[in-house]
DNA sequence: AAAAAAT
């Protein structure tokens, strides 16, 4: 049994908070790091998915903000002592709601900074001052440069979902971050994931740092139940609705690899009766919140997203993450499957292997250290055609359907494509045969000996362009004027 | 083969 949160002498209005979250007994990532960043040591963190980082890195950090003054000579009564960083918008507010739950009794202010939204009214926070603010590091960088917060009195810097943060896609941020901060601070890295070579870049972030392992990285909590199915590409929806159907569950997030992977899904599933909705970075922040709130209310049974919602949101029991697609990077299957099985709760994760996904699997088995089993997925369908049980009912819906609809869906779909006058005439034209390599003009023989990258156009059409683009813009086109049409630009090479 | 983070 871990030591309880009342055995840490915390001051009085953090220990109130805490009592009041009801949080008896630590988790062995807090059990360990705790004490660690009470002494203001930085710190590497390593513990699986839903252990309670946040925590354990926040209650230290507010302590040793409440018991040390602020060391500032400036005049602003709040500047900001510590920085949380993280790699997600819903993340960022995530943690700093929490930072919040936390800080309540105390008279450590914080806000958070993300973009997708208005300036403004972070500005106004920002000017009012806070101790501790919490942000994504694009909007960040923005108040910074817009002189709307000063971090050169920054005591604490934490870096949550640290292998993400200093990730190739973030590091020049972070680095332009860090450049503001002061040399002399205490440093907190913290993941469920660190890869040998982040471990290695990230020490050098760090001072003396001690490191926290709890079981080895990289590994998923043992509480979530993991299935792979072999389907093939086309058949991924019908697979999902059958497991969705067959183990009755519940809320799940629906991983897609590309956002409009996601945005199709979606539709298709709603389309389909399913109560879903989507989350990914195309969609405005007002739809983004949208999303995460109704399915957090359990409005909504299924998150269909992108790794935008991979890593950290803690929402509680949700059954089951699908992996629609499986992830590129390994790492992220850990992260996904572990919005599911949280705070020691059980989970479901099935994960739909299909041809392309081989190079995938590969590096998944060796991130996990196993040897991963791919089941067969026998498709209603399919059942139904060799002869299956196609009458049974479940919960009052047919276990399966005619892939070609109902009659009534028939008749009012339009008819094949041929049998269809051409809409347009213009597309109906024969095909052109493109000349032969040996009949091409000099100048395009020219501009694909000049290498790659050049456009095969005639001098005389790129002139004609450049013309047309002018005077386009120097004169309105009138009502009705008759133009010629251009012709189209020959395909790249 | 992608996503995320600034507009």
């Amino acid at each position: 049994m871990n030591p309880a949160f009342s055995e840490l002498s915390l001051a009085e209005p953090l220990a109130r908070a805490v009592a009041e979250l009801g949080f008896s007994s630590m988790t062995p990532i807090q059990a360990q790091a705790i004490p660690v960043v009470l002494q203001g040591r930085d710190v590497m963190g390593a513990a699986q998915t839903g252990t309670g980082k946040t925590a354990a890195f926040s209650l230290p950090l507010l302590q040793r903000l409440l018991k040390h003054a602020s060391s500032s000579t400036s005049p602003a009564r709040h500047p900001v002592r510590a920085l949380v960083l993280l790699p997600t918008r819903e993340l960022a507010v995530q943690v700093a709601q929490q930072i919040e739950l936390y800080a309540k009794y105390t008279e450590l202010r914080s806000t958070v900074v993300f973009g997708g939204m208005d300036m403004k009214p972070q500005t106004a926070e920002l000017k009012r001052g806070v101790e501790v603010l919490v942000a994504t590091p694009g909007r960040l960088l923005d108040h910074i440069e817009a002189k709307n917060c000063v971090l050169n009195q920054v005591e604490y810097v934490v870096l949550d979902e640290a292998d993400r943060m200093l990730d190739i896609g973030f590091l020049p941020d972070l680095q332009r971050i860090l450049s503001y901060l002061p040399k002399q601070r205490t440093t907190l890295l913290f993941s469920a994931t660190f890869s040998t070579e982040i471990k290695r870049l990230a020490s050098s972030y760090l001072q003396d740092p001690v490191t926290i392992e709890v079981a080895r990285s990289n590994a998923t909590a043992a509480t979530i139940e993991q299935r792979f199915y072999r389907v093939e590409e086309n058949d991924k929806i019908q697979a999902l609705k059958q497991v969705l159907r067959e183990r009755t569950i519940g809320q799940a997030f629906v991983f897609v690899n590309s956002k409009l992977g996601c945005a199709r899904l979606a539709r298709s599933l709603e389309h389909d009766g399913l109560n879903s909705t989507a989350l990914h970075g195309d969609k405005s922040q007002d739809e983004r919140l949208k999303a995460l709130d109704s399915f957090k209310k359990g409005e909504v049974q299924l998150l269909v997203c992108t790794d935008v919602a991979a890593r950290g949101l803690d929402i509680k029991d949700v059954p089951a993450v699908f992996n629609f697609d499986l992830p590129f990077n390994a790492e992220d299957y850990v992260h996904r499957i572990g919005r599911t099985g949280r705070a020691g709760a059980s989970g479901l994760s099935f994960s739909f292997v299909c041809g392309r996904d081989t190079k995938s699997l590969a590096e998944l088995e060796k991130l996990l250290g196993k040897k991963v089993e791919v089941e067969p997925l026998e498709l209603e369908s399919d059942r139904r055609r060799f002869g299956g049980d196609p009458g049974r009912i479940n919960d009052g819906q047919r276990l399966w359907h005619d892939p070609r609809g109902s009659a009534e869906a028939r008749a009012l779909r339009p008819p094949p494509r041929a049998a269809r006058p051409a809409a347009d005439p213009f597309f109906e034209q024969p095909y052109q045969p493109k000349l032969a390599p040996e009949a091409k003009p000099e100048w395009e023989q020219q501009s694909a000996k000049a290498g790659a990258g050049t456009r095969s156009v005639s001098p005389f059409i790129r002139t004609k362009r450049k013309v047309a683009a002018l005077f386009k813009a120097a004169t309105p086109v009138a009502a009705g004027a008759e133009c010629e049409r251009q012709p189209d630009p020959e395909p790249v090479a």
